[in-house]
DNA sequence: CATATCTGATAGCGTAACTATCAGAGTTGG
DNA sequence: CCAACTCTGATAGTTACGCTATCAGATATG
């Protein structure tokens, strides 16, 4: 496993991906090129097979388009501060909304839910939690005032343990690193187990155990 | 406002799509054809409107493809049990995770999460967040069993709001719709409100008023 | 009655993410 | 040494998706 210079072939049988997917990685600068060995010739290391799990986790688990993963891949490389690095991450994760599209009423609703925050008034998710806020509204769902709140108690309890996780961190690669992944995945962790949640407590109001009809 | 019938023409302006759009909206069964009153002409109404408005919902906002929002549209206008209106639109909301390619160790560690949770073994989102901690720990980020928990005790607060919400719904028609936009939108919620979280506390332990290397 | 608008049907477009093919150079087992 | 295989970058093609443009004929309107 340690150190194992390969070439293409073992590259991409040991990460489960095409040849030809691997080369378009490169292409689209996900993936730095191997280390020459001749005019048409290159091997590979493991951070190559790294990479490319990485890049799988971003697009595949975390759904990132290729150019969010570009985007998301070069601020992990760079040097940038961390707050940096945290904000190129967000607005990776999913495309930014109009600001100009989302009613001021709507969030000043939002903003009500999160007294005390230190927000900026472009934070893409505020935006995004607005536009849930008046699509909400707007198709007739008026009085869940409580829903938005318990989940901003929620979204609160996850990013103090996204920074705790930070905080566990010495290096700045591996801080970059968390901070991405951690971004990109704890949106798809957490719809995951609130899945499974809904379906224990579910259960648990709607035993149904013939075919009811609540 | 009121039971407007309308016309092709206003039904777009109002609702802000294009005629074109609408129309592959039909075809597509997301939407029911409006009242004939001749061989080439047609009347639509609020019921259309306020239909549109949920697709766009679903769409743009919860990021559903067409395909997954007549699902779940289906699944609002049928008279199925909400147990399995729940399903639907759990499955609907992101593409399903292959089982045969989570190991078992990934769900023995998410299984570990939720001690004494009703939750099916093919239960997608139990399925996903072993994809996400399978992933996770294949990236080389071993030691996050703590951020894990953390985020399904977040996620048990989330699900524990959604059923509230569905409890306060009397007709099943409202149940449905309040099921299958929460389920899609509150994903969408969260990531938003997480991110305004994590802004604030990264603020508050990152201060860094000038450009800081952490 | 001239102009505008409606209808369903069909075909086309733009983006995204691969995927297939190619020609030429390099590697390898007998 | 050589035939078979594999590597390289470059380019073109494919598939899926979500619209969008156009058309011909019927209907509505001032």
């Amino acid at each position: 496993m340690a150190e194992a210079d390969m070439k293409m072939a073992e590259l991409s049988s040991r990460s489960g991906m095409a040849v030809a997917t691997i080369k378009f990685y490169q292409r689209q600068n996900l993936l730095p090129p191997g280390r020459r060995t001749g005019p048409n010739q290159a091997l590979y290391g493991d951070a190559h097979l790294g990479r490319i799990r990485l890049i799988v986790a971003l697009t595949e688990v975390g759904g990132l388009t290729v150019a969010a993963a570009r985007r998301v891949l070069e601020a992990i490389d760079s040097e940038l501060p961390l707050p940096e690095t945290f904000e190129i991450a967000q607005h990776s994760v999913s495309e930014a909304v109009d600001p100009t599209a989302v009613p001021a009423d709507a969030l000043a609703h939002v903003d009500a839910l999160m007294p005390g925050w230190h927000v900026s008034d472009d934070n893409p998710g505020r935006l995004a939690a607005a536009q849930v806020f008046d699509t909400f509204t707007g198709i007739g769902q008026v009085d869940a005032a409580g829903w938005f709140r318990r989940y901003a108690e929620a979204a609160f309890l996850a990013a103090e343990a996204d920074i705790d996780e930070l905080d566990a961190r010495i290096e700045r690669a591996a801080k970059a690193e968390i901070v991405v992944v951690g971004t990109v995945l704890g949106d798809r962790l957490f719809s995951g187990l609130r899945r499974a949640a809904q379906e224990h407590l579910s259960s648990l109001r709607y035993p149904a155990p013939p075919a009811s009809e609540l």
